[in-house]
DNA sequence: ATGGCCTGCAACGCAGGA
């Protein structure tokens, strides 16, 4: 089984992109972020056309989470309801005996704008959010474009970005805090590469020059965990016409 | 390669992303 997270960057724009996508990989579950769609415009017949159901939970122009599923769907829960929020950033479904989250978290912008605060109280309520996931959910998957990188390592230049939003003390310690539930960070059971990344900058050739963060999630509750056997980053999707600044990621389960 | 990020909006510059 494969579970994946991309963050699109406009759904209108990548439509054709994750077709491919799809057909390329096959992925089980995907959750997608950023499709800045409303839902009735949301593309469900030609993600039903390549084999998927699909739940949505969009606005305009902003934010926007999507759940893909090869196999039907249960319990699909838009939001977090310890956080009432106009933001659309979370969806969660149940596919077979697997919970599945996707979180599109807050970017933050600078840690002195009142968005990074919205960010930290985000983050706050996804501890407890996730708590209580967890204690319902065994064999829970938490992805998506989290929007911190969770260590040093994690980022191309870490004296360029030390302090910087993504990259605090405070938005790690929360990222921890999640690790702290049990949930594994998938990328990290396995020998890596180093200055492997999942997001790059449109600007300045950062691609080309590697100079990335990685900020896009798979998280594991130990039961999904002990059954993980790759997690890997498609950064060939970065590539070519058109790409979101974030590549996918994917994971698979032995099941 | 003589460039300089991308997207959506109701725009003709701006907000937001990260």
């Amino acid at each position: 089984m494969k579970l994946a997270t991309w963050n699109v960057n406009s759904l209108n724009v990548r439509l054709p992109r994750l077709l491919a996508w799809l057909a390329a990989h096959q992925p089980d579950i995907l959750g997608l972020q950023e499709t800045k769609l409303d839902d009735p415009r949301f593309p469900a017949m030609e993600i039903a056309a390549a084999g998927y159901q699909v739940s949505f939970y969009g606005q305009k122009t902003y934010n926007g989470v999507a759940i893909l599923s090869r196999a039907p769907v249960a319990d699909v829960a838009p939001g977090m309801p310890q956080f009432p929020d106009d933001h659309k950033r979370v969806l969660a479904a149940t596919v077979g005996d697997i919970r599945f989250v996707c979180f599109y978290v807050p970017n933050g912008q600078s840690v002195e704008s009142d968005k990074y605060q919205y960010k930290l109280r985000w983050l706050d309520a996804a501890t407890a959010y996730l708590r209580e996931e967890i204690a319902r959910h065994p064999r829970l998957a938490v992805v998506g474009d989290i929007n911190i990188a969770p260590e040093d390592r994690d980022v191309h230049d870490p004296d360029l970005w030390r302090g910087q939003v993504l990259c605090t003390d405070a938005e790690r310690a929360a990222f921890r805090d999640w690790l702290g539930l049990g949930l594994k960070d998938a990328f990290r059971l396995f020998e890596q590469p180093d200055k492997t990344f999942s997001w790059w900058d449109y600007r300045q050739l950062a691609f080309p020059k590697n100079q990335g963060l990685r900020i896009d999630q798979i998280m594991l509750s130990p039961a999904l965990a002990a059954t993980c056997t790759s997690c890997r980053i498609d950064r060939q999707e970065r590539k070519g016409e058109k790409p979101s600044d974030h590549a996918p990621v994917v994971a698979e389960l032995a099941l």
